[in-house]
DNA sequence: CGAGGGTTTGAAGTGCATCAAATAGTGTGG
DNA sequence: CCACACTATTTGATGCACTTCAAACCCTCG
């Protein structure tokens, strides 16, 4: 992404689901003093426990959020992308990140104000009950993850982080898609080894016959691979959580 | 229990971190229809997908929350008892239950009107923090169930779920405690099979000397306990995140 | 071209699930 | 109070999936 601007990042900002149902002077005063900016991959946004002044809106590139243990192994939260909010829930948790922030890929982050958006939660019932309702669809995609981790095997954790990835508006049967980022990182991100990641992708080439080139990977029929994804789940596809 | 009355029920549904804040009038608005009932082992309270008229404060007793797969096995999402509100995420999910009651012990259950809950969040933004708090509580719950997962093995979770009984308060370095329910039940919960359950249960009793009689369950020092489980959590104990 | 990261492959080990059987515990009717 | 049936729990044996460690390979970039 090369030009943005205040306009760019308001519009995108109101569609999401935060703050959708706002008036536009409402809107006007969550983002009244926001600041735009470039950050480079590698960079910390901030880390666990930090005291907590912003909240984040992802204009473009890529964000890890992760947690570490005690003998220093991470586990990766979640990975979000363009139209992605985060750390707002720092204001449930102290005004402390519950989680650390790592730049993954060069990115334009819009910072925003956690007083300012508290402030309006605390009188402005519309935005609470957006936020419920953000709150909610997190809490299911939680849930759905504690069920994947419990009852799916790998190739089929794997499968579901592509499918979620897939275009669900596209009319092709088939798939073409590239991963979004390391593949040891989305590895993390589905709780397993790297070694693991690479062999579960192995059978699902052998099983289904998706054909993976670098971070490319084609599949002639998506059906196939719900076939072998989904029979496990509560849920059907599409994963209602998500 | 043998004795209670709705000033009973009152007093400790105030204290809940729903309604705590509230003046009394309004927590009198919210309890204005309840109906509180005994009810009996094994009665199905409701199913997951049922419309929701109501939720649920337990006053005595043990519930059961779980959901089911595709397959029929059954994955315990939560049991409560005393002092537990539960059915109220429901006013999020289109007036359906996301998972489905059983009783497990005769229990004494408060019947609460959803729709008075749902129209006073709408308002009060009081109760709306107090619900996004309740929320967050919850959410962090469900992180450190991941985390559990995934890194602690079976030993370990049973060590959590057992400093999690713990009396915070207690001075005594020992504990003594008695499994709440079932040994299956309890096994369900965390996600592992009843066997796995009992050797994890002597694995305990061989590493760290936890004396284990039936349901009773003993230790001389606490600490040695969270030595063992708590190595591998990215929270220190106890669990902030309970 | 060569160094260093990420990725793949191989071999071995670990933990949990599963199946089967033995044992303990609980409640029932006689 | 005992005998029986039924259920919960424990124990043993086996298999599978994932991890771990080690080495090879591949790719990119100086």
């Amino acid at each position: 992404m090369t030009n943005f601007n205040i306009d760019y990042f308001k519009h995108h900002y109101s569609l999401s689901s935060l703050v959708q149902c706002l008036e536009e002077d409402e809107i006007n005063q969550l983002i009244d003093q926001v600041a735009i900016k470039n950050i480079r991959k590698h960079e910390l946004l901030f880390l666990r426990e930090d005291n907590a002044d912003h909240y984040f809106f992802v204009l473009d590139g890529w964000v890890k959020l992760f947690r570490e243990t005690l003998d220093g192994t991470q586990a990766v939260v979640d990975i979000v992308t363009s139209g992605h909010i985060f750390g707002e829930t720092a204001i449930f948790e102290d005004d402390r990140y519950p989680y650390s922030a790592e730049i993954i890929e060069d990115s334009i982050i819009a910072f925003l104000s956690l007083r300012k958006l508290k402030n309006t939660i605390e009188t402005n019932p519309k935005l609470a009950l957006n936020m419920m309702h953000s709150m909610t669809r997190y809490r299911k995609q939680q849930e759905s993850s504690i069920e994947h981790l419990s009852i799916q095997n790998a190739p089929q954790r794997i499968g579901c982080f592509i499918l979620k990835l897939v275009d669900k508006n596209s009319e092709s049967k088939a798939i073409n898609i590239e991963l979004p980022y390391d593949k040891s990182l989305v590895a993390s991100r589905l709780g397993m080894q790297p070694e693991t990641f690479s062999r579960a992708l192995k059978k699902l080439s052998t099983e289904i016959g998706m054909q993976i080139k670098g971070s490319k990977i084609h599949l002639d029929d998506i059906q196939k691979l719900i076939d072998y994804t989904c029979v496990a789940c509560s849920s059907e596809f599409p994963c209602k959580d998500y």
